[in-house]
Formats: structure tokens, sequence, C-alpha cells
DNA sequence: TTGTAAGCGTTATCAA
DNA sequence: TTGATAACGCTTACAA
């Protein structure tokens, strides 16, 4: 069923099923309401490689984002379905579809950017996990394809990117913890050349400076975004000589590893070590105790990400956005440390004076047997 | 860049460098070495679209899963991401595409299939979260369109598919909790009209008959297959008469509310109350205690559903598939319990005998606070 | 081994 | 308002 045959059974021409099908003006009111009804009752669809074709454009706009054969990297997964939730709410509103373009472990990331772009699939773009000098955005730069960056990135040239409000978060954040009293705290962030990890120490240190506090090289802790990486978090906490009293983590993935690990060590968040996390997960607030950390509006990101990149396919300037987030205060922070002495013992044991301070725990406590 | 330009640069025709280009045999060496440098020199590849027409076929396989907008449903995205890279690792080898379709919560399911369908975008499809009576089944096959569906359904014609064994991870699980002692099981599954909700429970059900157990409506606890869904599942457990002493559940994020839920009510996992899961994830080695559950050979299942998928393109008879599952023992089941009374007292306080009986529970113990 | 040209399904231009 | 036709970029049958 194409539109010849479409045409042939009304006994008109193709042009006329064409120009009715796609809204144009110059067609009666009557033969429109034959042609829709016909390609209804036929079930015909117009080929999308004939559109294309002609049109030079595919109406499609792509989401690149990597899979990862370690399954301890994977969560990622859970956090861009609510954008693409979002995004593709958009972008249904103005007639352009949604796919996403999964780049595998096992294949060179720029060779599958390259040749998606290059045979036409898609126009226009979205990536995610921008590198700190990130070759995807020099190509897509260089290629002219309209693009968007999901999170900023050092690589020059004019794009469109929206990303996280780094500084906010890490400022309330780190104001939270001073006002309880903290003064050595660490910064988690992801071990790699993903840009977020940066920006994200940048904050916190630029923050703790406002205090005259130095973030040191020992209090940043770079591991894999994910539980793996915070129970070894967990892990160089405990044998710190010196234990910092609260951490900032980058990701909330990162928590459920850390939580596991202080409870092996008979340590208890919100009680030994405060944690303030800079995004939620659907388990935040599963978490014993809850997590104190940031909502972050996925959907409105998704949206954002469709009309920034649909304004770049149009012809638009480039725009950058910071998205809000929300506190979302839970039990893993807030116990009152005093700021006039060092809170751990020097040979490492935990630090039974500060959790002596500290507002009684709600959470993990197995009811005693008998 | 076109073909016209690539061969007007090379001084030959069209048909050359298309048959150069494509590996096509009737074409000198010489002439193809000079062909596939100057492609690449000048960053030439071919349109799809133009690719597409002529060929009838797209080389692009299509994943259909849907978005939804509550966020507490989105963690089943980890779970496929691991599908994706398994299954996109072996289409790449294929030289196919793979491209994932999210139908927004907001949009018909059955119109977003409908119009990727006609559209030709892809040349077969990859079905997930199959229901009991699946229309999207019952579509495919009526448009011949090959397709492999993740997941059994009632739904009738032929096609493939792939899912879970059901039967004996209910039967290993029902075995294991029978020899520990427990008699009185629960089974919590998604309160869905998804497939192997009911799979699961009928599974479950077969496996406490060899026992001469029955598998009563009150021990089927339905709820949606998330943190959430886990947390009610907890609260329906606690507020029982005749509490079970183990309970199985369908999905491994149930685990995460349900262990958050015992913990509130003073039982811990693994001690009031046996815990096995169908499913593992990438926190239930970080729950604590570590979760008894079933790995799922999440990449090896993409690379069958990929298998499946070509062959079902090329013509090939359906085949169906199931996947085996091993078991991860944690520490969430495995406390003895004397078959020959009832555990649970009559007034719904905690089981103390029960717990009495039981080996140590190394799990989250908040080291006293002096 | 290479060149020529038809045709895939569509939309847009131009003429009627 | 409609019809005829060219063109989008490609692959392939056929001719040279």
């Amino acid at each position: 069923m194409n539109i010849h045959d479409l045409a042939r059974h009304l006994d008109i021409s193709i042009g006329t099923v064409s120009r009715a099908l796609n809204g144009r003006s110059q067609v009666s009111e009557k033969t429109r309401k034959r042609v829709l009804a016909a390609a209804e009752k036929l079930g015909y669809t117009p080929n999308q490689s004939g559109r294309s074709l002609r049109q030079g454009a595919t109406g499609i706009v792509g989401f690149l984002i990597a899979t990862t054969h370690e399954r301890a990297e994977k969560g990622e997964a859970a956090f861009f379905m609510s954008i693409f939730d979002g995004l593709q709410a958009y972008l249904a509103e103005r007639n352009r579809d949604l796919v996403v373009l999964m780049s595998s472990a096992e294949q060179d990331p720029m060779a599958f950017l390259r040749r998606t772009v290059e045979r036409r699939i898609v126009d226009g773009m979205i990536i995610a996990e921008t590198r700190r000098h990130d070759p995807r955005i020099d190509y897509l730069v260089r290629r002219k394809l309209p693009f968007v960056s999901f999170g900023r990135s050092l690589s020059a040239g004019e794009y469109s990117w929206l990303d996280f409000d780094f500084e906010g978060v890490a400022t309330r954040s780190i104001e939270r913890l001073y006002r309880q009293g903290h003064r050595r705290i660490a910064v988690a962030t992801a071990a790699s050349d993903i840009n977020y990890g940066f920006l994200f120490v940048d904050a916190c240190r630029a923050a703790l400076r406002r205090h005259k506090i130095e973030l040191t090289d020992d209090l940043v802790l770079r591991e894999a975004p994910n539980e793996a990486g915070g129970s070894r978090i967990g892990g160089r906490l405990i044998a710190m000589a010196d234990r910092p009293t609260a951490v900032v983590l980058v990701d909330n993935k990162m928590a459920t590893g850390l939580y596991h690990r202080l409870y092996e060590a008979g340590l208890a968040p919100g009680r030994d070590v405060a944690i303030i996390v800079l995004d939620d997960g659907p388990h935040t607030q599963y978490l014993s105790p809850p997590l104190t950390c940031y909502r972050v509006p996925l959907r409105e990101i998704g949206r954002s990400l469709g009309e920034m990149l649909v304004n770049a396919i149009d012809g638009g300037a480039p725009r950058h956005v910071i998205t809000p987030m929300e506190l979302v205060a839970g039990g893993s922070d807030g116990f009152r440390v005093s700021p006039h002495r060092r809170v751990a013992p020097r040979n490492g044991t935990p630090p039974r004076r500060a959790a002596a301070a500290a507002k009684p725990v709600r959470q993990p406590r197995v009811a005693p047997a008998e």
C-alpha cells in the first residue's frame, strides 16, 4: 500500500492525495475528507524513507547514550527514563519522533556517532554524559548538525547545553553542613572524564572556601558513580585517620553502597557520618535513614532538551540552561557536631564522642531477639 | 556530499562507486581501494533514506518500550540497559542498527506502534513488558512485521518469544524455603496485566502444591513492581494475623521497599521473614542482608533476542527460548523454622520464638552509641 | 570491469 | 482545485 495505490483507489492523482494528507491548503474540503477516510480505512501511512528523501529531513531526533556491559555501571538508565518521557511528550506535540541510539560498549563511540550522523538518520541529536573535552561536540559542531548537550563541556563552539545547578547545590549543601557544625567535609565524585565530576568538586571547593575551609586532595574521593563505587568510598572514609564527619556525593547510587559499607563497620549514616547527595533516585527515600538529596526535575529537563533541540534545528541561537534543584531533607545528615574539637580519634576507631552527640537514629534497628 | 559528488570527484560512474562501497565482487581491487580512500577522506556515507527506499528495508530494528511519567515505575530501565548492550553488540556484527522506541505515557501505545510500523522505519521489532493478551502481538502478527516478544503471552499467532524460567525459579525457591522449614509462604507479584505476574504465581502455586500446600488468595500480594509496591507488601505482611514466614518476590526493586518497611516495624529480613527474589539488580548485594535472588543473564538475553529477531526477519521459523537463571544465595532467607508449630502469634507482634531460632543476622547493626 | 538508467515512495513545482 | 512530472540518493539489472 503506497500513495499510488491509494490514489488509484480514490481515482485521483497522487499529488492531490499527498496534499490532502499533509494539510496543504490547496485542496477541497470534500476531497480531503475522502482521502483521509480512505487512508484510515486502508491503513495507509506514508513511507518514511520516501518522505525523508524528498524533504531532506527525517523528522526524527536522536538521543545518544552509551550502554555498558559492566553491570555495575548501568544505573544511569533509570535516570534517563523520565527524561525520555518528558522529551518524547514535547516532541510529539511538535510532530517529531525520538529514537534512542545506544552505542554499545564494544564499539567506538565516535565511529558510531559519525555513522548515524552521516547517514542522515536524525535531524538533530541530544548527547549526554558530556566529557570535559568532548570529541562528540567538536565533531557535531564541525558537521553543523543541530544538537544539545546535556551537560556543559570545555569543548568550544556554539551550541546549546543544559546542566545541573552545581553551584547552587554545592553552596546549599556546604552551608547546611557547616551550620550543623561540620568542618571536615569530603566530596565524592565520579572517577571519569565526565564533566560534572569536575564541576561538582569545583563548586564544593568554592563553597567551602567561603568558610575558609580548604578542600584538600585527600578529601576528594573519585570512584565509579554506582553502588560499588559508594562502597569503596565508605571503605576509604573508614580507613582515614582523621575521618570527615560529612560527605557530599555526586550520585545517588553511591549512597546505597556507602550506607552498606558504613553499617558493616558499625557506623550509621546520619549519626556518624552526614551524607548529602546531589541527585535523587527511586530508592533514595527507602534507604535507612532516607537520604538528604536534591530532587531533579527529570521530566522538565526532558521537555527543555526538546525545546532547545527544536530551536537549534530551526536555526535559533544557542541557549544555556541551568536547572534548579529542590532539597529533599532526609535523615542522612543533620546531626550536630561541635566545631571546636577534632572529631576523629588518631587511631581510626569510630568517633564515639561524636556519636554520643548525635540525635537518635530511627533506622535499621533490628528488634532484639527476645 | 552524495554519491554523485564522490563519483565526479573520482571521475567514475556512480554505479561503480556504489558497488565498490557495498563490497560487490564485480569491481577491480584497484578501483575499490581508490573509492574507499576517497569516501573516507571526503567523509562520505550513503544516505540512509536513499538506501532504504531502494532496498525496501532499513537495516534498523526497533526495541519498543513505554516510558512512564510515574517516577516510581521507571526502574525497569536499568534492567533493559544490559539487554540493549548485548543486543546492540550482536546487531553490530550483523550490520544492523538498533533504535529504542519510547512510547510516552501520554500517547496511545498502539497508535505509536502502528505509526512506526507503517512508516517502515524498522525491519523488525522487539517488544517487552508483554501483557496477558497483548494487542501489539495481534497487530504485529496481522501486519506480518517480524518481531520477537520478550515475555510470553496468551495472544495467539506464530511468533518468537523469549522468557524467564518461571517454573525453574519458582520450583527452586519453594524447595529451598520448604527445606528451611517454611510452610506459610506468600508470593508478591506485579499488580498489572503484564503476563509474568501471572506466570510467576502459577509456577509458585504448582511448586507449593507438590508439597500439599495450597497457595490461597490471601497469600498472593499484588502491588507495583517497585520500591513503593515493596513497601506496601511489607505493610500487608505485618498486618496479617497469621504472618507468612517467607515471601517470594517477582521483582528486585520490591525488596528495597520491603526491607525498609520491615525494619521500620522492627523486623529483620532473613531473620523474621525469609525473602527470595526472582531477578537481581545493581543494588541487591548492597542490601542488608544481601538478597537471595536469581542472576538474570541480561547481556545474553540481549544477544538471543537479536538472533531471534534476525532469524525472523530472514524468514526463519519462530523460536521459543526460556533463559536459565542462577541462584545467588544471600542472607535474606535461610533461617530455620520449625515446621510443626505456627510461627506467628495471634496478635500480630513479631514472632519472637522464630527469631530466637534464627541464625545471627550480620546486618544493619548500628554501633551502640557508647 | 565499468557505465547507463530505471525505479524505490514521496513531495513540490508547474501547468491546466 | 487538480494532474502530470521532476527530483531526492541510492542500488542493481542490463548493456557495453
